[in-house]
DNA sequence: CGGAGTAATCGTCAAGTTGACGACAATCAC
DNA sequence: GTGATTGTCGTCAACTTGACGATTACTCCG
């Protein structure tokens, strides 16, 4: 009969930002046996008393220096193969979290190092545990999700320029989208944008400043080639 | 600094099917405490060494004798929040499974009762733990997927009629869809339906019969009212 | 057998959306 | 000023959608 078995419970995150035109995840360098000097996402036990999602925010911060209300955080999925950990059951619940380009990442306190690497990459470095399954998991997350939810101003700081939106789309599929048509659809889905009135300007004609508009989702999508 | 916490595993299903013109979820009735009595979603606590889907597999197997290869079964998200279970610390792996109409229930070993309900008159009845939250997660995942994937198959058995398959639409989204449209665009999407070249008759013309195709999603998909 | 009833399927048409791309606008560097 | 650069607006054909008429192929009943 079902004989309840203790396991040991860890968040992971995959967090992502489009940094130096490239889409880039944040990695640690493990200090700790097992995979001791390889490079992990970050992560780590969920604490006594604490729910997952402030589990999840808690290793942001601690990594970024990243307050949750400045970031989205998602649930991703949970990894529980019986073998997927040396040390015997670990469970973890991973997460995705999407953050505008935060500079260089403070040092975590279980963090030998932490790097950002730019996602292509990654399948050099072998990753410790699942993380490689993790990571290919939360990559295909998010670009499934900027094209029907409006994430991809998580990406970005705010005020942004649709410029500066169609870039982030671009790098994530790594597909080019035309400049007018992309206007033209962003600007035309109700509650994607919010216009600030003001305007930025770089090189060649100034650029209106946006904010992510209350629409949670895009309806119709954005849609990449298949 | 973060000390490992125990935790307790289960993994929780939410059965959907459609039955009787409706779509229902098989619930059960707890045979002991905590919620004793009380309506909840079938599950059960991860075996020694078990990984996460075959866990849901098996319980999924012990509820209603469908085996993993007839049903379409995901992981839906975890839940663990530190007071969702009076005895401690227990997390979940809710499970969403698509199932053809498998007519009466079989008991379950750890259940003193199983029913399928219709989901609208679930509101009325008090679910235990957060069950109530997961079943709702559940249902909306179930929507939204059909919208672009296959799913809709999964809820009915092989092979079936564009009849049939809108019908589901129907039930699920809980709205009507025009028998016209809704024909040309199922049957327009390369790969989604797989022609038998059989044909069977109820009342009317004789209905062309498929199967699920290889498509895996729907490009366009079958949008519903916002 | 000949309707009547019922449901499946095909067709049509206007409205909306997309993709490709021309044109113009507003800045900076010189 | 001129040219380079980038943002924004417009145009047009191809395609998709939503609404709905028409036809087809059965069963049932007299």
């Amino acid at each position: 009969m079902s004989e309840p078995v203790p396991v040991l419970l860890t968040v992971d995150l995959v967090v992502l930002s489009v940094r130096a035109d490239d889409l880039q995840v944040l990695l640690v360098r493990r200090g700790i046996e097992p995979y001791a000097d390889a490079w992990a996402l970050p992560g780590g036990f969920v604490l006594d008393g604490e729910d997952l999602p402030d589990a999840a925010a808690r290793e942001l911060a601690e990594e970024t220096g990243f307050d949750r209300a400045r970031v989205h955080v998602e649930q991703l999925a949970t990894y529980g193969a019986a073998t997927r950990d040396p040390r015997g059951r670990v469970v973890t619940v991973a997460h995705l979290a999407l953050v505008s380009d935060p500079g260089e990442p403070r040092g975590g306190s279980d963090a030998a190092e932490a790097a950002w690497v730019p996602v292509r990459e990654v399948p050099g470095r072998e990753l410790a545990f699942d993380h490689e399954r993790i990571l290919a998991d939360g990559i295909e997350r998010a670009r499934a999700k900027l094209e029907y939810s409006a994430l991809g101003a998580a990406l970005l700081g705010s005020p942004f320029t649709v410029a500066e939106l169609r870039r982030v789309y671009e790098i994530v599929w790594g597909e080019s989208l035309d400049p007018r048509n992309f206007h033209r659809k962003v600007t035309g889905v109700a509650g994607f944008l919010e216009p600030t009135g003001e305007t930025r300007t770089e090189r060649g004609r100034p650029a209106a400043l946006f904010t992510a508009g209350p629409a949670g989702v895009l309806h119709p999508p954005i849609t990449r080639q298949r």
